[in-house]
DNA sequence: TATAATCATACCAATCTAGTAGGTAAATAC
DNA sequence: GTATTTACCTACTAGATTGGTATGATTATA
């Protein structure tokens, strides 16, 4: 579960879009720039968020992307989780691993499993709008409570 | 920091030679018949943990490694910091990472430094003797009460 | 001398990481 | 209706890491 380029980046992407959002798509350009990021790499990330709705983007001039939610509706757990793949600290706790058949005689197993739930609890008990450096300039900037409906 | 099989093998062995330390040097072919591991593999793990006085190993007939301390004077967290090198959650916490220069201006810095001191202490909190199967004469299981107040 | 064990060095296939390359499709500005 | 700007799609790749194996040397005991 080392959080790789990939979860590092697409916090930082998450947050750059809270940060600057005032109702308009922001074009990737700026953010690569901002966050001195390539603009190729930003693209592959962001194509796994807008796929499960995290984000939605237009094409063309005056398009990009913004958020889909407030920015404390998104855990960290949830971005990670979705960006990584698993946050699992040892192979045998990966979702799609095959059961060890040795798990009864195991003596690390509900080590790891603790490990697990506390990784888990410490990012799902984080939000975007944690952190973000100013949360007070986004939340009046766009009416997006008619997300909440379609949600 | 994802686990590899170097960390959870080398806490397997430890574990299996103080759990079977009648004071009598233990060959790595039994060990590897008990565990299920490749002995050419196991050698290559206890070799660290040999140049690091963590286990004692004579030659020949008779032969075998022993631990050099006590179960419960082993703490998981040293142990994995010595067969993985780093238990940082992120490649910017690593030991020998150059220092980001875009630190001040990171948001998720003091986040990744807390998980990495909730790891720590996880790990740190744990010994052999808590991970072996008679734990009889030890202090009742794994105390994770530190972390409540850690949150 | 045979055997059993540690200990050392080198090598390797497969996978993962961190991107890059080259283009297509859609929306807007002129 | 052409140019520009943006998202979006599909490959590809160099380098590092993982999880070992191979071969043998060394040391101790029977």
């Amino acid at each position: 579960m080392t959080i790789s380029t990939k979860g590092r980046y697409a916090l930082r992407i998450m947050i750059d879009l809270a940060e600057n959002c005032n109702g308009a798509f922001i074009p990737m350009k700026t953010v690569a720039e901002r966050q001195g990021l390539s603009l190729k790499y930003i693209e592959h990330i962001l194509s796994v968020l807008k796929q499960n709705n995290f984000v939605e983007g237009i094409h063309g001039k005056g398009g990009g992307y913004r958020l889909t939610r407030k920015p404390e509706e998104y855990t960290v757990g949830e971005i990670l989780r979705l960006v990584e793949g698993d946050l699992a600290p040892v192979a045998c706790l990966e979702c799609g691993a095959k059961p060890c058949e040795k798990v009864n005689q195991c003596r690390t197993i509900s080590m790891w499993r603790d490990l697990q739930n506390l990784i888990d609890n410490f990012f799902d008990g984080i939000t975007i709008k944690d952190l973000m450096l100013d949360a007070s300039n986004c939340s009046s900037g766009i009416d997006i409570s008619f997300l909440d409906a379609s949600l």
